[in-house]
This record gives structure tokens, C-alpha cells and sequence, in this order.
DNA sequence: GTCTATAACCGGATAGAC
DNA sequence: GTCTATCCGGTTATAGAC
């Protein structure tokens, strides 16, 4: 995965190399944010030249792409942990979305113009995007486990997209936070709080026998819609 | 609107010049896409020089902006010929997504640039933002009417909020238009189809007494939301 | 004060020598 | 794998014309 996703890196020189670049970018990032930063000034605080550090990540917006596979992992072991204490729905679902907010919190200045960069639809970043497909694929899981391993049960039709339903939930709360300029993010955790609840209960309706026509419309209508994405 | 937007234009002349870049900045948007076209193309082109068409428009941006305000113009015409025909609300909404996809589709390879700088949370093209708030307000007054205007009752309280979460629905639309590369925008066409249709079940489903509770939960979320996004 | 034109500047990206 | 030199295009400064 390491050298798919960006550095065509074979020595252990060059793994030191390009671990010193992505320290020192995202150090800049954080302290200047994402477009004071410049190729240049990130190879001067690595102490490499320029064209090295494209040597190593093909584009700046590269750099964030690491900066995403780095908070991914940190909200998987997170989630983790939330998913072996708790078995109720709701819990899980709340404890592994709060745990997101938490991961990527220390960078909400910048995520704007992460967030940015990840819009552009023929751009690597893209979360819609064959190349991000596999940190996807990790997060849909994770929604997948938030379900199965909760005391509730859902209709198998339902199952099957209602993970990758959740991951679409997830992406439109993170939308929200990156707008909230609330103190302590407040309004983000009440949305979440909210959401969550109206979520469960929704689940619960639409697990009813009497709702299955609706039910297996919007299935159907989602199945689709997942598989336009992922061609 | 046409001065405060971008432009310093008192003359007749600076008037036509204007028009002009922007005749020549959107053609080539549609032809070559946005990064391809260059100012200073877009510049010789008009038969200006580079730094007359800066004169004009601050940015390379604020000439998507100038092509904002126009997709918008021509789609608040083509609704309403939708919705002075049309009394079904189905028909009603199904119209005006029609009419907004195929307003916008001349762009659809540069909308994605677009979409990546509306996408900048401190952005003047952030559908969120304060600046946009006009356009917004707009395009929610029409989904206002689509429902009103229709044979179709719905109980106050999701009434105040219905607009709101209509228009949202489209941005998801939109969203999904960008990323469809489907000959034909098939894929987009379908996706209006089975979702307006299941979208109206679901309001009539919302409007049932039964489901008061789980509706007036949902619409005190969204109505927090809305006030959150445009504070 | 309204407009046009020319010449830089700056930073992301690339080529090619070592 | 690392460097230097260079390109390219968005943006700005500035000089002047009407």
C-alpha cells in the first residue's frame, strides 16, 4: 500500500528521507496552514532541495494524502476500542463517530482547504476515487462492524447497503464539522448526538415487515448508486 | 449585482469588454476545461491584454463565479415553466431537477473544477457562505414552491423545514452529476428518477399522524442545522 | 477617475546532470 | 536519490492613454 500510494521508495535512506519531508510538511501545515506552505519551504526545513522532495511525493496535494492514510489509521484503532466495549447500536455508532471528530480535530484550521482538494472529482484525494478506494473500503468496513456486531438486526436486504449508507452519513458530518466554527465544536457533537438517535430509529422503522416495498426501492436505488461510484 | 460582484465597470465600453472575456473565459472552459484554459489565452481570445481581463475579473475565479450567477438565471426561468404546467408535486420536482441538470450540463467537465473551489469552506463560492446567501435563498424559495404550489399537503412543522431539506437533496444531486461520467448523464437521469420517486413516498410517509414524534425530532435537527450554516 | 498595456514576481512542477 | 536550472501560468505592479 506504502508504495502505491505515492513515494517510489526502496532504501532505507529513502524511507528516512521521506519520512523527514512529511514530518516537516505537515509541522507547516499545521503552524501556516495549507497554502502559506510552499514545495519550497518544505524542502528547506527537511534540509533536501526542492526537486527531492517531489523526488518523494509527486504533487503538494500528495503530502495530504499521506496526512489521510495517517488520521484513518488513528480513527481505526480508535473505533476499535469503541467497538469491543459497547453492543448497542446507538453506542457504537456515537462512539465511532465521536472518535472521527477527536482523530481529526487537532487539524480542523487546515481541513478547509483539505477538504478542498478533496473535492475535486478527477483529483487523487477524492474519497470517491479508485485510489482512495482501499482507506474507503476500511471505513466502510467499519460501519459494517458498528452494525453486525450490535444486538440489533436489520433485514439482509437492508444490510447488505445500509454500511455504506452510514459511511455517506459519516462524510456529510464531517462536511458540517468543517464548517463549525462553534467553540469546542459544540454544534458538531449535538448534531451528532441528534442524528445518531433519529438514525437508530429510522433503522428500527425501516427494518419493519410493513415498510419493505419502500425499503427495497431505496435499497435498490443505493446498490446502484454505490456501484456508479466505485466504477 | 453586476458591480458589486466583480468588476469596476462605469462605461459602456467597459461593459462590452467585459462581456467579451467572459464570452471568450466560458467557451473555453467548455472546450478545453478549466485548467487548460490559461488567463492569458482566455485574454487573446478577447483581444485584450493579460492584465485588462485581471481588470475585469479579480481571479480566475470570480469568472466561475460570473458563470454561477448565469447557470442560476437560466435554471430560475426554466423551473418556472416547469412549475406553471405541473401541479403533481412528483412532476413538479421531477421537472426542476430535470431543468437543473440540464442547464448546467454544457459545464460538466469544468463543473468540477467549480465544484472544487465551491467546496472551500472560506470561499466566496461555498454554497454555505454568506456571500452565496442570495443565490441560496433563491434556489430554496423555489423548492418552497415546488411543494405549495403542488396538490400535495404536508403538515406545518415539515413545511418550514421541507425547502431546506429539498435543496440539499439537489446539492447531493449535483454532487453525484459531477462524478457521473455515464454517456448521456445516464446514470444521473436515473438517479432523479427512482429518488424523486421514493423521496415522495417518503414525504406522504412523513405526513402520517403516526409518525409525528420521529418527524418533529427530525425537523428540530434540521432547522438547528440550517441556522448553524448560514450564522 | 476609467481603461489598456507591458513587464515582472512567485510558487508549483519538470528535466536532466551527477 | 539528490541536486540545479528552468518552465509555466496565476497574479501583481506600474506606466501611461483617454
Amino acid at each position: 500500500m506504502t508504495k502505491a500510494r505515492t513515494g517510489l521508495v526502496k532504501t532505507d535512506k529513502g524511507q528516512q528521507t521521506r519520512a523527514t519531508i512529511l514530518e516537516a510538511a505537515l509541522e507547516m501545515f499545521r503552524e501556516r496552514g495549507y497554502e502559506q506552505t510552499t514545495m519550497r519551504a518544505i524542502a528547506d526545513s527537511a534540509g533536501v532541495a526542492l526537486g527531492n522532495a517531489y523526488y518523494y511525493f509527486h504533487s503538494k496535494e500528495h503530502l495530504i494524502q499521506a496526512f489521510y492514510g495517517r488520521t484513518h489509521e488513528e480513527h481505526l484503532s480508535a473505533a476499535d476500542s469503541v467497538l469491543t466495549k459497547e453492543r448497542e447500536l446507538k453506542a457504537r455508532l456515537l462512539g465511532v463517530m465521536r472518535a472521527k471528530i477527536e482523530t481529526v480535530e487537532p487539524y480542523h484550521q487546515f481541513a478547509g482547504k483539505l477538504f478542498k482538494t478533496a473535492a475535486d472529482p478527477h483529483g487523487p484525494l477524492n474519497p470517491f476515487s479508485d485510489e482512495s478506494d482501499p482507506v474507503r473500503q476500511e471505513s466502510i468496513a467499519v460501519f459494517a462492524d458498528v452494525v453486525t456486531g450490535s444486538t440489533t438486526r436489520v433485514p439482509k436486504d437492508l444490510m447488505t447497503e445500509l454500511p455504506y449508507m452510514l459511511w455517506l452519513y459519516h462524510m456529510g458530518i464531517i462536511l458540517f464539522w468543517i464548517h463549525d466554527s462553534s467553540p469546542h465544536r459544540a454544534r458538531t457533537h449535538r448534531l451528532i448526538d441528534r442524528s445518531v438517535e433519529i438514525l437508530v430509529k429510522l433503522i428500527g422503522l425501516a427494518s419493519n415487515p410493513l415498510m419493505r416495498p419502500l425499503r427495497r426501492s431505496a435499497v435498490r436505488l443505493m446498490a446502484e448508486l454505490r456501484k456508479d461510484f466505485s466504477s
